[in-house]
DNA sequence: TAGCTGACGAAAA
DNA sequence: TTTTTCGCCAGCT
């Protein structure tokens, strides 16, 4: 199991939110209020949304593809380069994608507060 | 400077 | 159970 390492290094909730979607492995799924709980923040949902907006001037690519509300849409995609990018990358990795929804969700779904025990 | 918006979610009604 | 309101907090107008 992989273990985040909430240091000094961890100076913005962005960057930590950046951190723990990286870690996404995968072909699988996470939603922005499970990352945002996951970093104390349980309210602050939107805050990790709003950090996705940064994402892609991030260094290191940021799997914001893999990030989807709680209902498993991709409610995103239309901030990718392509609004059909999300989609097709997710696939790419074995996801089924019905009418912007993730087929199985919680099959596929990836929980931080279970993988990540700190 | 003040107010609005936003890739969301949970609690309240 | 479904719908509405509020909170989160940074960036933009």
């Amino acid at each position: 199991m992989t273990v985040i390492k909430i240091s000094e290094k961890n100076k913005d909730f962005f960057d930590r939110v950046y951190q723990v979607v990286r870690l996404i492995p995968k072909g699988r799924v996470t939603s922005y209020g499970f990352i945002g709980r996951y970093l104390g923040s349980a309210r602050s949902a939107r805050m990790v949304g709003w950090a996705m907006n940064g994402c892609a001037k991030e260094d290191e690519a940021v799997p914001a593809h893999r990030v989807v509300n709680r209902s498993g849409v991709l409610s995103g995609k239309n901030n990718f380069a392509t609004p059909t990018m999300m989609q097709e990358l997710l696939e790419a990795e074995g996801i089924e994608i019905k009418d912007d929804k993730i087929v199985g969700f919680k099959d596929v779904f990836w929980d931080p507060n279970e993988e990540l025990k700190l």
